[in-house]
DNA sequence: CGGTATCCCTTCTGATACTG
DNA sequence: CAGTATCAGAAGGGATACCG
């Protein structure tokens, strides 16, 4: 195995001990409500936060203020403000968060093949597959 | 585009409205721990509760617990008892399990690539970046 | 419009103790 | 060993109201 500096990220599979490599992303791109949010960026781009707000279903302002906030820290959207009147906010996502474009196609595929897999598993759990033991 | 039915998966990144389709990964898959048990039984294979529980460093009993029920219910985990004194529970990753490493290796690569971005964001923001309007 | 402030409540989690 | 039971504490959201 490569050394710890030069490893290629595939062999991050293999990397033993500790956590696990991936975990640190899923803290910065899985949160509840980012992945909605960098989808809307990605998909419909610039956009501003009313627009947001209706676009994703069921989120509060409060709580799309956050996300926002945290992903404009992490680099992944560029906040705009406009001074006018009224206030004109405009959200885009960066080159750093259309970096994750590649992987949330992934995702998607890995979902259009296997979540209904999944749905087959919950199924069976719940008839009988309850733990014994 | 395609129709809903036959639609490509990679087509999923242009899908309109509603919300975005990898979301039900992220529940199923991104919850928290369950990426360092996914990646330590994919890494290292079958496992005893004990050695998932030492390994996943700062991991309660019942939390662990929790995830591997849950993971079992949805078919990414195999668990095993054997009716032994005293008894023996063996852990394993599935074939549906297995089918995430890929997705888990590009993940990996991004983080390889892109997380000191990340970090270099935050620091910006943190020093002078907090936001006007 | 683009938020912030406040309150509340559920969920998640940790610690501890105990059992087959 | 492989959990379960119980309780306490923290965190994350949601609802509502208000401000520049």
């Amino acid at each position: 195995m490569a050394s710890e500096a030069s490893r290629p990220a595939v062999d991050a599979m293999a990397n033993p001990e500790l956590a696990c490599p991936i975990s640190p992303v899923v803290d910065i791109v899985f949160s509840r409500w980012t992945t909605p949010i960098l989808w809307s960026l990605n998909t419909f781009g610039r956009q501003r936060f009313v627009e947001l707000e209706r676009r994703i279903k069921g989120i509060t302002p409060k709580v799309l203020t956050q996300r926002l906030r945290q992903l404009e820290r992490d680099g992944m959207v560029v906040r705009t403000y406009h001074p006018e009147v009224p206030p004109r906010v405009e959200y885009e996502i960066s080159e750093l968060g259309r970096s994750l474009a590649p992987l949330f196609g992934h995702i998607a595929e890995w979902a259009t093949t296997n979540l209904e897999h999944v749905e087959r598993a919950r199924r069976h759990y719940d008839d009988a597959g309850a733990p014994r033991g």
